[in-house]
RNA sequence: AGGCGCGUAGCUCAGUUGGUUAGAGCGCACGACUGAUAAUCGUGAGGUCGGCAGUUCAAAUCUGCCCGUGCCUACCA
């Protein structure tokens, strides 16, 4: 006879195989059709909000793996805290104003030979409005496609007009309390696009430069030494000579005055010069300069330069002002003259020591083309990047240069035209660091956020320690203006609340392109007259668009709170998004926008590289869910240690696809296992058997784990424990236990009936527990079990979990079950090895064991335990050739074979079996109720 | 070049205040089962904890230097 009809296999519609890469849309479909956002947000009414602010993405291009990391992190770190009952409104947003897109409509513009400056501001910045609106479609497909859950039906965006005249708004606020003010700025400027760049316009090649040495003859010192010497100094940008101010010397630095004797012919030198070098360059200067013969006159120390005042080395044709020298921390000896020109209209550091620390004027010398204005003597009409060897040529026929060089090394140029840029002064507009407090309140208030990792804090800490004012303003056409008018005769911008207000109601309903249009009188009203007033045409640096996303959207938005409970970002973004929001908020609001921040790492290859189409080592998010699914995606995600640099490549994805079947097939077996599953079938807690007991007080430990993870964003430590709670707990012992009594048992039996109450419990618990992971499986294993596409399984919450559940007494047993059974699987395993039996089934071990763990075994048969036909647990001493394992004290194994005929429905090896095809006495009893 | 990180088995990660023989899961190898079957179970082999030096009775853990790698800043006369 055959008894296979008779057994109760696990039997299921939920495949194995599971096909994500088709099935996940058309879950997301479900999802759209009952409309699962709308109806989150319904079902979790009044519940404590937990409130993501998402970091605007830049609507400019397809989505990378960045992206995917970024997006998928927040949407799980959302169905989590939902699945704790809270309600996470994910509001979705797009950065949109910004250069790369004026790049790409500027592009657009040459391919068809079209002349930017000839294209009206309007017309060009409706373009830029569209571009960035057909890739915020772009990519919003492609996010929910990864399964992120949120507002997709109206995100937010930096473009929209009540977003634009927020942002105008919020400048009002800082340009009201005087914390705006109008200052000089050397900053990097193209003279071929005639614009200055933000640093990301910038990147660095090799660039040939004309250097030269100037000599600047000292017109007083309280160095007799110095008496007829010139401070020589070295550079090489020798444009920068008419803007020369000073001259920087090293405070520790030893300075040597020495008179030339003899030099080379040909040379610029003179026999006769005396000089000040460093006492560490002398001898390389000289050989650059052609001196062969030098005496020495004295050897200074640095700091006894201070107040010797030097003359330009051109101040008879009209420099003829002091050049003081003055202490620079950044002078050094590495190369040059240990003496560093300041030019503070040409370098940062230059107007810092210079400007900012001397009050020394910043002369304008460089007009907005490159070329050196033309009022300014000899150099009026040169170029700054084309005319520097006529420039020491010039400067050599009047003394001021002892000699010319060359030198090939990197330097800024312009991403876009590829040409090298200079550092220019321009007006620029900031917002004081020091003038209200900002530095020291943000500094004071930094400590009250929560960073995930913690050392986030610290490096946030030192950037706003030293960085220097904000820098607002940008010379460019899409985005938000500065809206201020400045008077022409004072040159203060005009402070009235009133014309601002006008200025952000006309934008609220016309949008930004209002201020670009000439009515100024408009928004000056009666009280001024728009002849007096410039208008400011510069746009707002895009930070301050995105670092002002707190107030538009968190503030404005009624179904959300501010301050958030979490920014969550790359951590680049330490300079940028949790940067500008921190000092936008804190400037116009007095405190953080934030609770919590959490920085991710960045996505490198297999080996650690950074992905790059030339190593061809690049991982679209695009192909991965082509190729595997989303789900994979997401399993990646949190399998990973996000807080630091994350690996993706062939071999990993593959490991994961390995890991998601492992989750898939416990799922698919508890569906199996519950097939035809009542809640009448249900056991109480007090009549199940120790190890369904046990499994509770797992499924007890695990949530509180869980939960208490949730919490602090841990979800790598979600995947490992649960990961191994279905490798080790359930499919290696639980479920393999208890196929016996699953398969063979009576249906109405308490035991039976209670492993299904408890396969419930798991089925339930899982699937919650996964569906902020691998949203889209927990949802198609939870509807193969429902059936009910409105009861998604990401509506629920995390179950609670019964106190009595949780159990030492009962965890302690069956851990030293545990390992007395692993000694037995290896005894078993030798066994098998020679060739006695195939099956555990065959076996009947004898296990010798100490009092105390023969007492865990009382009320257990442990032959169900160790799947074997028949087992005894004894206190005897062990005969001598007994299996032991190292590793486990106390416990050793003797084998034997089970005696008897195997049982042909439930294939253990009993004693009552006889027959070929017999069955054992329990199968009988089954058998005979059944029919 | 500077600041901040990271570097533990083929892969992803644990390693508490320095303290037995460095752990887990996957993968791999071998075996079993053929009633979770493109599954499942068992056993096993894999590591000079990036390298070198130091502190210590004792270092994956502390210190210094170096190498590799990433982010940020700078390219500086």
């Amino acid at each position: 006879m055959n008894y296979k009809d008779t057994v109760f296999l696990p039997r299921t519609d939920f495949p194995m195989r599971a096909g994500l890469p088709k099935k996940e849309p058309e879950i997301l479909q479900n999802w759209q059709q009952v409309d699962l956002y709308r109806r989150l947000r319904e079902t979790r009414q009044g519940a404590p909000k937990f409130i993501l602010h998402d970091g605007p993405p830049y609507a400019n291009g397809q989505l990378h793996i960045g992206h995917a990391l970024n997006k998928i992190l927040k949407d799980v770190i959302n169905r989590s805290q939902s699945m704790l009952g809270k309600d996470a409104n994910y509001v979705p947003g797009w950065d949109c104003h910004g250069l790369p897109i004026e790049w790409k409509i500027e592009e657009q513009y040459r391919k068809k030979g079209k002349d930017k400056d000839a294209v009206p501001t309007a017309e060009f910045r409706q373009e830029c409005r569209d571009f960035a609106a057909h890739w915020l479609v772009v990519q919003s497909t492609e996010f929910q496609r990864l399964g992120v859950l949120g507002d997709w039906q109206s995100p937010y965006t930096t473009m929209a007009y009540e977003a634009e005249a927020k942002i105008a708004e919020e400048l009002g606020k800082i340009l009201m309390d005087g914390s705006l003010y109008r200052g000089a700025k050397p900053v990097m400027w193209s003279p071929v696009e005639k614009t200055a760049l933000a640093e990301a316009e910038i990147e660095y090649e090799d660039h040939t430069s004309v250097t030269i040495y100037a000599r600047f003859p000292v017109q007083s010192s309280a160095l007799q030494a110095l008496h007829n010497a010139s401070i020589v100094i070295w550079t090489t940008t020798p444009w920068t000579m008419p803007g020369n101010r000073a001259i920087a010397y090293g405070d520790d630095i030893a300075y040597r005055i020495i008179e030339v004797t003899a030099v080379k012919d040909d040379v610029l030198v003179r026999k006769g010069d005396v000089l000040c070098l460093a006492d560490d360059l002398c001898d390389v200067v000289a050989d650059a300069l052609g001196i062969t013969a030098m005496t020495a006159r004295a050897t200074v120390a640095g700091h006894e330069l201070a107040g010797t005042i030097a003359a330009h080395p051109m101040a008879a044709d009209g420099y003829d002002f002091e050049v003081p020298l003055l202490a620079g921390s950044h002078v050094t000896t590495e190369q040059g003259t240990g003496f560093v020109h300041i030019a503070p209209g040409h370098g940062v550091e230059d107007y810092e020591l210079a400007h900012l620390k001397h009050g020394i004027a910043v002369p304008e010398t460089v007009g907005e083309d490159g070329y050196i204005l033309p009022h300014l003597p000899l150099y009026g009409g040169m170029h700054a990047l084309r005319d520097n060897a006529r420039i020491a040529d010039m400067m050599a026929q009047h003394g001021g240069v002892i000699g010319i060089g060359k030198l090939v090394h990197s330097y800024p140029h312009s991403w876009r035209s590829k040409a090298p840029v200079i550092y220019r002064n321009t007006a620029q507009w900031f917002v004081s660091m020091e003038s209200h407090g900002l530095r020291d309140t943000a500094l004071g208030e930094l400590a009250k956020t929560a960073f995930y990792p913690a050392a986030g804090q610290k490096r946030l800490t030192s950037m706003i320690a030293q960085r220097p004012d904000w820098c607002l303003s940008r010379q460019r056409a899409w985005g938000v203006p500065l809206t201020i008018f400045v008077n022409k005769e004072t040159g203060q911008p005009l402070r009235d609340p009133a014309v601002h207000a006008r200025i952000v109601e006309a934008m609220r309903t016309e949008g930004a392109d209002c201020w670009f249009l000439p009515n100024a009188s408009r928004f000056l009203g009666s009280d001024y007259s728009a002849d007096d007033y410039e208008q400011v045409t510069d746009i707002l640096d895009v930070w301050f668009d995105s670092g002002s996303t707190h107030a538009f959207v968190l503030e404005d938005r009624p179904d959300l709170d501010s301050p958030a409970d979490l920014y969550l970002e790359g951590s680049d973004q330490h300079r940028g998004w949790f940067h500008s929001s921190l000092l936008q908020s804190w400037a116009t609001r007095g405190r953080a926008p934030y609770k919590g921040v959490l920085t991710h790492g960045f996505v490198l290859d297999e080996h650690g590289r950074k992905m790059s189409k030339s190593l061809g080592n690049v991982v679209t998010p695009q192909a991965v869910m082509e190729q595997n699914g989303a789900d994979i995606l997401r399993l990646w995600v949190v399998s990973s240690d996000y807080y630091n640099d994350l690996r993706i490549g062939p071999e990993i994805i593959k490991r994961m696809t390995d890991t998601y079947r492992r989750f898939r097939n416990t799922l698919r077996y508890l569906l199996g296992a519950l097939d035809g599953y009542d809640q009448a079938e249900q056991v109480g807690y007090d009549d199940m058997p120790d190890l369904e007991k046990w499994v509770l007080h797992r499924i007890a430990t695990l949530d509180d784990r869980i939960c208490r993870m949730t919490e602090s964003y841990d979800f790598h430590g979600i995947f490992t424990e649960l990961h191994q709670f279905c490798n080790s707990d359930l499919s290696a012992f639980y479920f393999e236990i208890r196929k016996d009594m699953l398969y063979c048992d009576l249906p109405g039996s308490t035991g039976r009936r209670a492993c299904r109450t408890v396969m419930q419990e798991l089925f339930n618990r899982l699937t919650a527990w996964l569906a902020p992971i691998i949203c889209f499986t927990a949802e198609e294993a939870w509807q193969a079990y429902v059936g009910d596409p409105e009861n998604s399984v990401h509506l629920r919450q995390y179950d609670a979990v019964p106190a009595n559940w949780r159990n030492d007494d009962i965890d302690a047993n069956w851990s030293l079950i545990r390992q007395v059974r692993q000694v037995v699987m290896s005894a078993l395993e030798k066994a098998r090895n020679d060739g006695a039996i195939g099956a555990s089934l065959q076996a009947a071990p004898q296990v010798y064991v100490t009092a105390a763990m023969q007492s865990a075994f009382d009320g257990q048969d442990a032959a169900t335990l160790f799947i074997t036909s028949a087992a005894t647990i004894v206190t005897d001493p062990p005969p001598a050739d007994a299996f032991r394992l190292d590793t486990v004290a106390d416990v050793a194994v003797g084998f034997a074979v089970a005696t008897g005929g195997k049982c042909a429905r439930c294939w253990k090896v009993m004693p009552e079996v006889t027959a070929d095809d017999g069955i054992c006495k329990r199968c009988d009893d089954v058998v005979a109720t059944l029919a």
